[in-house]
DNA sequence: CGAGGAGCGA
DNA sequence: ACGTCGCTCCTCGA
């Protein structure tokens, strides 16, 4: 036996009888043990990206910041540091005159929520609001993508972190791949950088609502439960129960309700709801108790949740995962609270955790075996994104879906919408 | 080099 | 303190 391996074994057995003893074995066995060579395989395949897009990209936004820093240093009337808080609080509330809002420890705000409070009576705020969605793209994304990428096959190699996160998710770093822009149009844009291979396509695949879904299963609420059954558009169905409405549901109450129901999820209190929603905290805390009284079952879940932590020191997953949670008993209040918020929302969040850990595993091997040309690229949370051969698309996609949607057991269907195309942009 | 603020994603 | 989980950029002060 080669030494190395032997003097291995005492380490092995004492992580595995550490494991044992708060019952995560089981956990590691079936789940994060077979997941180890799957995240090898991905980070070692890379995600192939085009140069040329990220530089016309770069090229675009930096005339267009170049541009903002004149117009906001012609505003402001002096130079200053575009990216200092400091020096942006000094021009908007001393020079300006502006009106302060919130405070941070250090000094007054100068985030989003603040500049758009202010971007209605001077113009220095809404120009700085461009500037900062601009430079962030530029200095994050475009700047630095080029610099991470491997010469040798002209692909951006992340590192999967899989004990990265407290709930079970993934993270990734070096760089982060799970967070490239989608929501703007100019961030999107980035998403055309991450590119197919020759003569291959790229296949998205996406759990729709999955921690919803997994709220659903956990609390055994038989509305929720229906509406899923039934393939109803979750948010609009809470609307119509909330409203107490029949049929189509305007927009801006579907997306009150989506505000509702993910503010459940993470224990959301009347105070934020109110702000979120753009109501009062009387209507907010009404609204709160209303919920709770059309989803009983989702009430006494959280409860319980509650409870059963307090009791045994820690929340746990639907695979047993574990995060123990000290604070609980804390004797400071916001401590407490925030012990109570991440108690409600490490079931769900960890759950949806392990079921994508789960079902990539399956997937890697199904695709080994029935589509050699495939390959697992990226998981961002909810979204698997893998390459093959464009003839196989359709193949990859059914396994794919069929792994991910397949096998689990729960009250609820999952689903998962899966696309394709030459670039991460095009599989959405 | 680390803390703090800010902002990108789920 | 005021909704969870991450990572990275930048500034500023030690």
């Amino acid at each position: 036996m080669e030494p190395a391996v032997g003097a291995l074994f005492p380490i092995a057995q004492a992580l595995r009888s550490q494991l044992e003893a708060r019952e995560q074995w089981a956990l590691y066995e079936s789940l994060e043990h077979p997941l180890i060579a799957v995240l090898y395989d991905m980070e070692r395949t890379g995600i192939l990206v085009d140069r040329e897009v990220l530089a016309r990209l770069a090229e675009h936004l930096g005339a267009d910041i170049a541009r903002l820093e004149a117009e906001l240093t012609a505003l402001a009337g002096e130079p200053f540091n575009l990216n200092s808080g400091p020096q942006i609080a000094r021009i908007l509330f001393e020079k300006l005159g502006l009106k302060t809002g919130r405070r941070t420890k250090t000094g007054f705000s100068t985030d989003q929520a603040v500049l758009e409070e202010l971007a209605g009576s001077h113009p220095f705020p809404a120009r700085l609001l461009e500037y900062r969605v601009l430079s962030k793209l530029k200095s994050t994304y475009l700047d630095t993508l080029p610099e991470v990428m491997d010469p040798r096959d002209h692909r951006i190699h992340t590192t999967f972190n899989q004990a990265g996160a407290a709930t079970g998710r993934l993270s990734s770093s070096a760089p982060n791949l799970q967070n490239i822009p989608l929501r703007t149009a100019q961030g999107r844009e980035i998403r055309r950088a991450f590119i197919a291979p020759p003569d291959g396509v790229l296949v998205g695949a996406d759990y729709s609502q999955i921690e919803l879904r997994v709220m659903a299963h956990l609390s055994g609420d038989p509305h929720l439960i229906e509406a899923f059954r039934s393939g109803e558009d979750i948010h609009a169905s809470t609307a119509r129960r909330i409203f107490n409405l029949t049929g189509d549901i305007d927009p801006t109450l579907r997306a009150r309700a989506k505000i509702v129901n993910f503010g459940i999820m993470y224990g959301m209190g009347a105070r934020s709801l109110a702000q979120q929603m753009g109501i009062g905290l009387p209507e907010a805390q009404q609204f709160i108790a209303h919920y709770f009284r059309l989803y009983a079952r989702v009430r006494d879940f959280l409860d319980a949740t509650l409870v059963d932590a307090r009791r045994q020191g820690y929340v746990a997953t639907l695979f047993g995962r574990r995060r123990y949670l000290p604070g609980l008993q804390s004797l400071n209040g916001g401590e407490r609270s925030l012990a109570e918020r991440v108690a409600i929302n490490t079931p769900i969040q960890g759950s949806a955790a392990d079921l994508m850990k789960l079902a990539m595993a399956r997937v890697h091997v199904a695709l080994m075996q029935w589509v050699p040309s495939a390959r697992l690229l990226l998981q961002v949370h909810d979204e698997l994104l893998l390459e093959c051969a464009a003839g196989d698309a359709e193949a990859a996609s059914r396994i794919v879906r069929e792994k991910m949607e397949g096998g689990f057991d729960l009250k609820v269907p999952l689903e998962v919408s899966v696309g394709r195309g030459p670039t991460w942009l095009d599989v959405h």
